[in-house]
RNA sequence: GCCCUCGUAGCUCAGUGGAUAGAGCAUCCCCCUCCUAAGGGGAGGGUCACAGGUUCAACUCCUGUCGAGGGCGCCA
């Protein structure tokens, strides 16, 4: 609809002021349907280059303005905006649009290439290290990450949604020295407990299981705990395995899938990282200090130098990082978005320095980056910071324990990534309309008891005309309905889910406005399959954004 | 000290350079003989942190100040 009123207003335009240039014609959306359905500025911006008064080009283009039937009017107002309001037929035509096609409304191709293929992009997100179960904080960037991956999917891309774990390394020396100090009935309250070693309670369960000889399957590979006290080597590699498999627990009660596991240690195994380093080191942005090599990323934008092999001997986690990252390039994906927690902020220099240093022509903007700010959980009033089993934060089975998995999903979403966000426990466990959640998902059940009622079948709605379905609630439902495409698109060049749960949230209190003041069954059989049209398009609508959150449109509450 | 993000109603937050800055909660008033009241309608509540600048037009872009959070490890 949109592409349609711009491809009539672009030889208007052209015709009074030839320079203009196609895609530099804005067609927005009125915020109030006073100001009608679309609306361009395009007389505003001309005036200037023109030296006229805004409101006559303004008269003049809509004079020229080719007829179609999809324009009821068009006006000036205000300062010289053009607005266009819909015709009858064209309100019609979006809502056989919606009925037509229920499970793809919304959609658009452009993730895809020149071919019409769809074109691989690679989402890291969640990528916790196995040293402890998941917090809010993975559960926010969880939530983020996947739907982004459903959002990006929406618009045409091949999404792969990978998680990176690192299972070496000193944070895993650390939990091999907890768990086995645990073993020998240490706790963190005596002074031989290790110094950095984790504190929480699962630390607990691990040795007991280690020691029970307990096996576990995780990612396809068996593991035998091989019991034995002082055997650092079985506990490492046991408890490893336990906090994956914990986690992914927690990842499949979230309803999240990941399609690649990449383990840090993979690196190592196949000489990969020494061939980044003797790369890096053979192009001449290397050098020794300290008894440490260093990697100059200030070439490349950072503030200061950084080691990348320690006087140990050892590399720090940043060269495995670069290597994971050309690893992703080779494996062609040409685009790679990392949903990270930003307090990894620092690290987007150093890798996409590393990368650059490499000269192997990955782009400098590579990968990009969708960061999540903090979380803090408030429960009666007072912030929630301790959980009983990890001990020190607040873990993402304790949210989906207590309330559930769709209130967890949707408010870990609901805010712009890059501000803080407060979690309230009492509001997401609510079921009623303060609960965006519920509230959402009752006017998606609320239309299915309608069309229950009703009974007939669907198709019967699939040819109606809308003529005389122009109340004012009517109208601005399908005004919302006809935006759902525009902002599917924006929400994913923006690579903002939130946009989604915002969206939704206004689509549900139109219907609901709808529903309260509108009797849908009514004896007139032609006007009430116009109002039920309306209010399945509607449902198909909901449905499609909730399935961008990973939310259920339950049928029934 | 340097870098990044944020600062919008009492609270939690939206707001692609455009029209009278919007929701929800909280407060107050009203609406079920009717498809789910798990709902709806209305009222009050704002110096968009502050000060400059760019622009026909700034909550939005730029600069500075103040405030909050994060980062500035041979931790990830």
């Amino acid at each position: 609809m949109k592409s349609h009123l711009l491809q009539l207003l672009l030889p208007v335009a052209q015709s009074i002021h030839p320079e203009i240039l196609a895609n530099s014609i804005q067609m927005d959306r009125p915020k109030s349907i006073e100001h009608g359905d679309f609306s361009t500025n395009l007389a505003m911006m001309l005036a200037k280059p023109m030296k006229k008064n805004p409101r006559e080009l303004a008269s003049l283009i809509i004079e020229k303005l080719p007829k179609s039937p999809f324009i009821e009017k068009v006006e000036i107002a205000g300062a010289g905006f053009i607005n266009f309001y819909l015709s009858e037929k064209a309100r019609t035509f979006i809502i056989h649009e919606i009925l037509k096609n229920p499970l793809t409304y919304g959609q658009n191709t452009s993730g895809h290439d020149d071919k019409g293929h769809p074109q691989k992009v690679q989402i890291e997100f969640v990528s916790a290290n196995p040293t402890g179960p998941l917090h809010v904080g993975h559960g926010r960037g969880a939530a983020i990450g996947d739907s982004l991956a459903r959002i990006l999917k929406f618009n045409g891309w091949d999404v792969t949604r990978e998680f990176y774990y690192n299972d070496t390394g000193a944070q895993i020396d650390n939990l091999t020295k907890s768990v086995h100090a645990r073993c020998h009935h240490i706790d963190p309250s005596d002074p031989a407990f290790p110094e950095d070693g984790y504190r929480g309670e699962y630390i607990v369960d691990i040795a007991n299981a280690f020691l029970n000889k307990s096996v576990i399957t995780c990612e396809g590979k068996t593991i035998h705990a091989s019991g034995n006290i002082d055997d650092l080597a079985s506990i490492r590699a046991f408890s490893v395995a336990y906090l994956r498999q914990e986690q992914d627990q927690d990842l499949n009660a979230f309803h999240i899938q990941f399609d690649v596991f990449t383990l840090e240690s993979s690196f190592y195994q196949h000489g990969y990282i020494e061939k980044v380093v003797n790369q890096l080191i053979k192009n001449g942005f290397t050098y020794e200090e300290d008894n440490a090599l260093w990697l100059k990323t200030t070439d490349f934008g950072d503030d200061k130098n950084r080691v990348m092999k320690k006087s140990d001997g050892s590399y720090t986690y940043f060269i495995p990082d670069i290597t994971y990252h050309l690893n992703k390039w080779e494996r062609g994906f040409k685009r790679v978005i990392n949903e990270q927690g930003s307090d990894h902020h620092s690290t987007i220099t150093r890798v996409r320095a590393g990368l650059q240093a490499l000269k192997v022509g990955i782009p400098d903007t590579y990968p990009e980056y969708v960061l999540h700010q903090m979380i803090t959980v408030m429960k009666g009033g007072e912030e929630v910071k301790l959980s009983k089993r990890a001990g020190t934060y607040v873990t993402l089975r304790d949210l989906i324990d207590e309330v559930g998995c769709d209130a967890t999903r949707y408010f870990l979403v609901a805010r712009k990534s890059d501000s803080q966000l407060v979690f309230d426990i009492d509001l997401a466990k609510t079921q009623n309309s303060d609960n965006p959640v519920y509230y959402i998902q009752y006017a998606h059940a609320r239309i299915e008891g309608v069309l229950k009622q009703w009974g007939g079948k669907l198709d019967a709605l699939q040819d109606i005309d809308l003529k005389g379905l122009d109340s004012t609630q009517e109208l601005i439902l399908i005004k919302r309905l006809n935006e759902f495409p525009e902002m599917v698109l924006h929400a994913s060049l923006e690579l903002a889910p939130h946009t989604i749960a915002n969206y939704l949230k206004d689509c549900a209190a139109d219907l609901h406005s709808y529903y309260n003041d509108t009797k849908f069954l009514v004896a007139n059989e032609h006007e009430k399959l116009q109002h039920l049209s309306l209010i399945k398009a509607t449902q198909i609508v909901l449905k499609n954004g909730l399935n961008l959150l990973g939310v259920n449109a339950p049928d029934k509450m």
